[in-house]
DNA sequence: CGTGGTTTTGAGCACTCTCAAATCGTGTGG
DNA sequence: CCACACGATTTGAGAGTGCTCAAAACCACG
């Protein structure tokens, strides 16, 4: 969720927005012909010149980072709605691949900021994109820097369950169109340990595999409280948080 | 270095920027007067209403979130030049300590967003400030998610080390005002595995002590190599990156 | 010179990683 | 429709990096 803002997820920071109408930065985008982007093809790359922003009309992206001996590190995952380079200046700062069948719209930067140069409206909205993407990013951090494995799983689900059902969907069912394997490279984990941290939250009853790229939440409040976020929105108590951490019990 | 923006740092990302004329954004805090925070005092908390923003004068801050259980992560550190805020909205995302005895000035955000409203010059500058925290942030992400022990230190010594020498000093001696303990909880490691892995890079005469809170750089190349750093602006090559890892060689 | 906090050093452990193999799933071709 | 093949995922065993707990050393400060 990182070098984007999601509109669903920017309803439920904490932070100020603008209730929910359709955004004025998207109009931007519809004008532009919709291309089609095939299932692991790229985007773009890092280090490229950054000439164009792109909106997701359709399907799933993921943006990464190689670092020197190819270990490849995922910062985030776009879907449909989502606009990627609103905090770029002038090269992509990673790269950005299909993860499925995807299709996006582009504008260049140059017509981006002379349309945001000149509307004062679309200006707080574009700051506000760069707010949630900076408090994502943090939040990352935070994950990265002290979860272990299973609170990294929960946190990662539990972000996927509150962006789709903030879609309007009610059921507990979410798509995971990325792989294994993309999962670790976004959480800092080895596509192992996500494996075997998942069979033991589907063996403890709080997830249930739903087809191959989907999993059902059983137990949401285990969910939360497994994901040990920081006492900022959500209202765990300590001592369930200390229960659910394995560690330190 | 999150939620921030260091000029100096500024100077040495490959993104555009200004030359090294002072900011017109600085010039903001001119006016108000200067406020002293005593070694161990809060600028703020994380959850307050985020009503100021702050420019260090002198001294150094950390910013940090505390998750359920009392973990702390230090997202990044403040120094003279910096400024605080510029990535907030309506409520502080983090806390902010004073390390040393530190002075700053503070604007409230009314008046800087009054400010950066009204003047098109400005406005570049708060956005490309906005994009460089990003550029830290996901920096970061990649230190946390796949480097280990040593990259991590040697990457925070050298980015202290790019840090001061851009303030015009040319020896190889930092300085670091924070505890080993702020250390740690800025690289997600403990403080034990911070001062093992210092006395490790001492034994191996890549820096020396000079003193309780300074460290001389004696082998600024295998600093390079050892911070593992992606292949963005160094130009190690892929062996020497693979022969300093320790794990994979 | 004593006291308190910080840092260093040591020993053992645990969580995650690595390496390896088995299983599952999907798509393809006979 | 079935068999095969290839990739993705799961599962297993063992090793290693970093953590925990503990104590000693160091330093600043009164």
């Amino acid at each position: 969720m990182l070098q984007t803002v999601n509109f669903p997820q920017a309803k439920h920071t904490g932070a100020a927005f603008l209730g929910s109408e359709p955004s004025c930065l998207q109009a931007l985008f519809k004008k532009p012909p919709v291309e089609r982007v095939a299932a692991g093809q790229s985007l773009f790359f890092e280090g490229d010149a950054a000439r164009h922003l792109f909106e997701v009309v359709e399907g799933s992206l993921r943006i990464f980072k190689i670092i020197s001996d190819g270990r490849r590190v995922i910062t985030g995952f776009l879907h449909d709605g989502d606009i990627v380079g609103v905090s770029l200046k002038s090269h992509y700062l990673y790269s950005a691949e299909a993860i499925t069948d995807t299709k996006v719209r582009r504008i260049s930067r140059k017509a981006f900021d002379a349309e945001v140069d000149n509307s004062p409206d679309l200006r707080p909205e574009v700051f506000a994109r760069l707010c949630d993407e900076m408090a994502a990013a943090q939040e990352q951090m935070v994950l990265l820097s002290r979860k272990n494995a299973a609170e990294r799983i929960c946190s990662f689900l539990l972000k996927e369950l509150i962006r789709v059902t903030c879609d309007g969907r009610t059921d507990l069912v979410i798509e995971l169109p990325m792989t294994r394997l993309d999962i670790a490279d976004y959480l800092g984990l080895t596509i192992e340990t996500v494996s075997r941290t998942m069979t033991k939250l589907t063996n403890k009853g709080v997830i249930a595999p739903a087809g191959r790229h989907s999993i059902r939440i059983v137990k949401r409040s285990a969910l939360v409280l497994l994901a040990g976020n920081d006492d900022g929105y959500c209202d765990n108590t300590v001592e369930f948080a200390e229960y659910a951490r394995q560690s330190r019990h």
